[in-house]
DNA sequence: CTGCAGGCCGGCG
DNA sequence: CGCCGGCCTGCA
């Protein structure tokens, strides 16, 4: 641990919920309890104790920087949590347990495919699907004596085929993420021009993408376009908000409009706190 | 064996 | 337009 980073006074922050609330798929659990995962061009190994982290990479230039952006650490989280509790009564009751959940700033393109591959799926096989895509087109990396891949840039998949994503394990997933490919090296889709717009336009663009409606456009919203206003709305969004608020069979629309009113520009949030709730309650894997 | 998983597409009324 | 069947694949 010698060259490790601390960062301290880490307030509101608890990296273990924000790492298996659902947003991410490439970090995994190491047996002292530290995380490892990619961040965009390197490896990264991270462990809390208490109101410290401690980091570590196979790039240290720059770590803290990357760190802080990365898991939104300069963000006041606990001015957040406040006005959450403030808005709704079920969330300051689940705030105790959920309390520390940071959105995380991704990549806009590895959210594109990532989310693209999660519909009609499960988290394990999502995950799954991911690192053999990493492993077979990603950029390799050295950390502490084992091998790690990063999450490939649309260049690496340029040749990439059909059958060959389909080897992947994508299933029917295979051709959304071949046209997005090819799509986005031709310049037909422009993330950062899609960044830089506001939310409705800036949805209608992506849901113009093959493989992207609804909800995985505000995934990749939220989760890489730094979008804290959306609420994706999936089957167990949509079961929560149902048994705690409104009563059965509510339709998306519904939903969607419910959650603008009570939440406004914290709905993202709130749907991460919601969200990682359910699962570790009733539903749990 | 059916049903289902963090939906979405395409065809039909 | 809204509705609805079908969909790769793996696991219960």
């Amino acid at each position: 641990m010698a060259k490790d980073i601390v960062i301290n006074d880490i307030i509101c922050f608890d990296l273990i919920k924000t790492l298996e609330c659902g947003q991410c798929f490439r970090w995994n659990v190491q047996e002292d309890g530290s995380y490892i995962g990619v961040i965009n061009d390197r490896v990264i190994k991270i462990k809390q104790i208490n109101n410290s982290l401690y980091i570590t990479s196979n790039n240290m230039d720059n770590l803290e920087g990357i760190s802080r952006k990365y898991f939104s650490l300069d963000v006041d989280y606990s001015e957040v949590e406040f006005k959450l509790s403030k808005l709704d009564k079920h969330l300051k009751d689940i705030l105790p347990k959920t309390t520390g959940i940071r959105i995380l700033k991704q990549d806009m393109w590895e959210m594109l495919i990532s989310y693209i591959i999660s519909a009609n799926n499960n988290i394990p096989r999502i995950r799954k699907i991911i690192e053999t895509i990493s492993k077979r087109y990603g950029t390799k990396v050295e950390f502490e004596g084992k091998i790690y891949y990063l999450f490939p840039k649309a260049e690496q998949l340029k040749n990439v085929t059909n059958e060959e994503y389909l080897e992947c394990g994508t299933g029917f997933r295979n051709r959304y993420i071949y046209k997005a490919v090819n799509d986005f090296l031709n310049g037909e889709i422009d993330l950062d021009y899609i960044y830089g717009l506001d939310n409705d336009k800036s949805k209608e663009h992506l849901i113009k993408i093959m493989g992207v409606g609804n909800k995985v456009a505000d995934c990749i919203l939220l989760f890489g376009m730094d979008r804290q206003d959306v609420f994706p709305i999936d089957v167990w969004i949509k079961r929560v908000v149902e048994d705690t608020y409104i009563g059965k069979d509510t339709d998306i629309k519904e939903i969607l409009r419910f959650a603008n009113e009570k939440f406004g520009c914290l709905a993202g949030i709130a749907q991460q706190h919601l969200f990682y709730n359910a699962r570790n309650n009733r539903y749990l894997k």
